[in-house]
DNA sequence: CTGTTAGCGCTTTCAG
DNA sequence: CTGAAAGCGCTAACAG
C-alpha cells in the first residue's frame, strides 16, 4: 500500500503538502502542485478514505436505507442519487429488513457514523425503532407513516391520492369499488390513509361504506394481491370498481381479473398508487396515483442537505402533493 | 461521542480488556466481563467502526455495485443481502453511472477501501475500466460480458436462454420471429449473445436468419421497447413471434402489441428473459427464460466469501444455467 | 505558500 | 488473564 508519506517523498515535499494539492483545501503553488501530481500518478497513489474519515470526521457518503432494494424503493434511490452527486456527495443503498435478528443493524449508532447524513425509509419501522435512532446526525425520514416530531420528514397526500382515485371510478360509473390493500384501523400508516380517501370519496358521493369491501393483503406483494382479488371473486362480493393501494398489488389484481374473464375497464374499472413504470406499459394502461418521485426526492435531499451545511432550522413535516394519471383502466381514459 | 476510554474508565479496567470483551479476541474473565458490559450499557457505547477499520483493516461489509438501483439489479440485491448476512456481514449498494464522468467513481481503488469485498456488475463498464479495478481486493464479476480471467466471474447462459426461448415458440408456429432488444455484433455481451441464441434456434429450424429482424433498442427500458415495436409494426415487416432480450423490453412490447390490436399469442408469440415478478403477473402471462437469480446469488457469494477467507483459488468462470418458464404469452403456455 | 506537531479511536504487540 | 505503549494514514492548527 503506498502512503501519502511515500508520495510526499517522491514529490520531495512535506506530507501536509499532498494532503493540501488532493483535497483542495489551501491553496499550493502549480509548480509544487505538478510535482505532487507527478509522484501521484508514478505511484498509483490514492487516499485512503477511511484514515480521512477518522481525521476529519466526514465520508462524503449518504445513506438511504430502505426495507428492500426492488420495485418502489429502487426508482426512489435511482432519483435520489444524482441530487446526492449534485451535492459533491456519494449515495449508497442499505436495507433494514433482511432477516428479523439483523433487522435494525442498518440503524445502530455504529453503522450510521459512516456516513455524513441519512435517508430512511420508515415503511416497516415502529416508533420504538425511530425512538432509537440517533438524533445527532443529519437524517431525513421518508414514508406514510406518523413519525416522532424531531425528525425532518417527507410524506405522501395519501388520503387525498386515494380519494382522487376513487372519486374518478365514480364519476365513471363504480358504485361498489374495493379498497384491495387497504386496512380498517386508523394508524395513520398508508393502508388506514389510503382507505381514509377511499372512504371519503364514496360519502362524497353519497354511497355507504361497508367494511366487507376493505380488503388487505399480507405483504404489497403482486402475488398477495392476486390472492385477495381471486378469494374476493370466489366469494361471490358484487364489485365493479378496485383502487389497489399501490400498483405492485394492483398487478396482482389485473392478473387475477384477467384469469377469471373480468374485463378492464368494461366490467371493471381499477386504480392504482405510485404510478410505477410498470403502470404505463402494463394492458390498457393502469391509472394511477403519481407519487411524483423527483419532488419527493428533490425535497428530501433538500432537506438533508440544510442539516449537513448546518445550517440549523427547525424539523419539516413535509406532505409532497400527489396526482392522478388516468389510463385505460378506467373509463376516462384512452 | 463516548469512547472506549469512557467505558474503560467507568468500569475501572484498561481500554484493551474493553476491546477484548467487545472483539471477543482474548478471553476475558466473566466478572470482568460483566462489569464492561455494565459499563457499556450506562454509556450507551458503540464502537467507532471507522477507527476499528483504520486499524483492523476489516469493515465486516460488502458492496455490490449496480449500473442502476432498479428492477433486475434490485431484486437480485435482494437475494443477495441475506446470504452476506448469514456470514456475519453487512450488504450496500452503489451506483456506478449516475453520470457519465462518475461512471468510475464508485470503483475507485479509494472507495472500494471500505469494503471486505465487492459485487460488481459489470453491464456498462468496458475493459478498459475493469483492467483498472484493484486485483488484491476480493472481487467477483456479475455480468453478460467478457472479462479478464484473473477474475472470479458469473455470468448466465445468454445464448442457451435465448435459444431455449425461440425454439419454444417455433415449435408452436412462429417462422418470423424478432429478436427485439439485441444486435447483430460479436461482442459477446447480452444483446449479442441472446442474439446468436436465437439465431441457433432459427437454423436449427430450418429457418433463414433475416438480419431486419434484429431491432436493436436504445437503454432497455419498457419505453424503448415499446418505441422499437411500435416502429416495426409501422414498418410493415411481418412477423408472428418476439423474442425480448429482457422482460422490461418485453413489457414494452406487449404494451404496443396492445394498442396496435395485435392479440398475444394468438397473433403474436412472445417471449422474454429474466423471469422478473412481472412477467408471472402480466396477462396472460410473459414466458420467459428464469434468470436463477437465486443459484447466480449464491454461487456469487460462495466465490466471494471463498476470498475474504483468504483460501487462495484460482479464478473460476461460472456460466449459471437457466431454464424456460412458459405462460400464456406463448402458445405451449396455459 | 510550506512544514511541524499532535492526535482522531481503535487494535496489535509485547510485558507483566 | 490484564495492561502499557505504539501506530494505522490522514488532516486541524499553528508556526515559519
Amino acid at each position: 500500500m503506498v502512503r501519502m508519506a511515500d508520495v510526499a517523498r517522491e514529490a520531495g515535499v512535506s506530507v501536509m503538502t499532498v494532503s493540501n494539492v488532493l483535497s483542495e483545501r489551501l491553496p499550493v503553488a502549480d509548480q509544487t502542485r505538478a510535482r505532487v501530481m507527478a509522484a501521484v500518478e508514478a505511484l498509483g497513489y490514492e487516499v485512503n478514505l477511511t484514515a480521512r474519515h477518522l481525521r476529519a470526521g466526514r465520508t462524503d457518503t449518504v445513506a438511504f436505507v430502505v426495507p428492500s432494494f426492488h420495485d418502489y424503493f429502487g426508482e426512489l434511490a435511482d432519483k435520489i442519487a444524482p441530487l446526492i452527486e449534485a451535492g459533491g456527495r456519494h449515495l449508497v443503498l442499505e436495507r433494514t429488513s433482511a432477516s428479523p435478528e439483523h433487522e435494525m443493524a442498518a440503524l445502530s449508532v455504529a453503522r450510521l457514523q459512516f456516513y455524513d447524513g441519512v435517508l430512511l425509509s420508515v415503511a416497516g419501522l415502529d416508533s420504538d425503532d425511530l425512538e432509537r435512532v440517533s438524533s445527532s446526525k443529519p437524517i431525513v425520514l421518508l414514508g406514510e407513516r406518523d413519525v416522532p416530531d424531531r425528525f425532518n420528514h417527507v410524506r405522501l397526500a395519501n388520503e387525498e391520492g386515494a380519494r382522487l382515485a376513487t372519486a374518478h371510478m365514480i364519476e365513471h360509473g363504480s358504485r361498489r369499488i374495493l379498497a384491495l390493500g387497504c386496512t380498517l384501523d386508523t394508524t395513520h400508516m398508508m393502508p388506514s390513509d389510503r382507505r381514509i380517501g377511499w372512504e371519503r370519496a364514496l360519502r362524497d358521493a353519497g354511497i355507504d361504506v361497508d367494511p366487507r369491501y376493505v380488503v388487505p393483503v399480507a405483504n404489497f406483494t403482486s402475488a398477495d394481491g392476486r390472492d385477495a382479488m381471486l378469494d374476493v371473486i370466489a366469494s361471490g362480493l358484487p364489485f365493479d370498481g378496485v383502487f389497489a393501494a399501490t400498483d405492485i398489488v394492483a398487478l396482482g389484481a389485473v392478473a387475477a381479473l384477467a384469469e377469471r374473464g373480468l374485463r378492464v375497464p368494461v366490467d371493471v374499472q381499477l386504480a392504482g398508487f405510485d404510478n410505477l413504470d410498470v403502470a404505463r406499459f402494463v394492458p390498457p394502461g393502469l391509472t394511477s396515483v403519481d407519487a411524483n418521485h423527483q419532488g419527493v426526492a428533490e425535497t428530501a435531499v433538500g432537506l438533508l442537505q440544510r442539516q449537513m451545511e448546518g445550517r440549523p432550522a427547525p424539523a419539516e413535516h413535509v406532505v409532497a402533493p400527489v396526482r392522478l394519471v388516468v389510463r385505460g383502466s378506467t373509463r376516462g381514459g384512452a
